[in-house]
DNA sequence: CTCTTGATCTTCT
DNA sequence: GAAGATCAAGAGC
């Protein structure tokens, strides 16, 4: 049994297979707010993702198969990385059928496992900044393009299941220039560590 | 608080 | 040669 990946920590729920992204990806992507993602044990709860489908002009899939997003093109529940702006990297989770090339981008965590780990990573100390942010938190737990294709319910990647049903919000995508107006961000309701405020919970800003 | 800019890899024109 | 599913630091208010 590998190190880290059984754990006895009572607040995880069962390990999601890959069956449950073998769906729709605007059924999966509200329905990944709130499971736990961790990567050789570190790791959080997700509050914030984006579906991205090849259909629309802002997916990297939409002009077809290339050598960065052919993990896209193959089978739900794997991990599709990639470079962002040169420097950063991405983590998205496959959907649908294969060919559908559909995923979520997993945009940010609230950080509960190996949280010393993570503040070393990123030389931070905040927690409200190791995990807001795509590329914040594949620094946080060590994702790099080592873990493209890799499988989303084998070690060194855990996904549990949520206990209960959060509350979800919608806005639009962050940081596009292309399909800007379709609603396909998901969030936690009212979480602190979003990448940014919806505009829903701009009330429940402060200081 | 907001706005601007540099960093620097992959893909597309 | 330009743009991009980003981030952090610095300037200005």
């Amino acid at each position: 049994m590998p190190p880290n990946y059984v754990r006895t920590d009572q607040k995880l729920g069962k390990l999601l297979r890959k069956t449950f992204f073998n769906r729709s990806v605007h059924e999966v992507a509200p329905d990944l707010i709130g499971t736990t993602l961790l990567v050789d044990g570190v790791g959080g709860i997700i509050v914030e993702v984006e579906a991205y489908h090849h259909t629309e002009p802002a997916a990297h899939s939409y002009r077809g198969p290339t050598a960065r997003n052919a993990v896209m093109f193959g089978p739900a529940g794997f991990a599709y990385v990639y470079r962002s702006y040169g420097i950063h990297w991405c983590v998205n989770f496959v959907c649908e059928k294969a060919g559908s090339a559909s995923a979520v981008l997993i945009r940010a965590l609230e950080p509960t496992h190996g949280i010393a780990a993570m503040r070393r990573r990123r030389h931070l100390h905040d927690e409200r900044s190791l995990c807001s942010g795509p590329g914040k938190l594949t620094e946080a737990l060590g994702i790099t393009h080592a873990h493209n294709g890799l499988a989303l319910d084998a070690p060194p990647i855990a996904l549990y299941a949520r206990s209960a049903k959060p509350e979800v919000v919608a806005g639009v995508r962050i940081g596009l220039t292309k399909a800007v107006d379709l609603p396909w961000r998901y969030g936690l309701k009212g979480s602190k560590f979003l990448s940014k405020p919806f505009a829903e919970e701009i009330v429940a800003q402060r200081s």
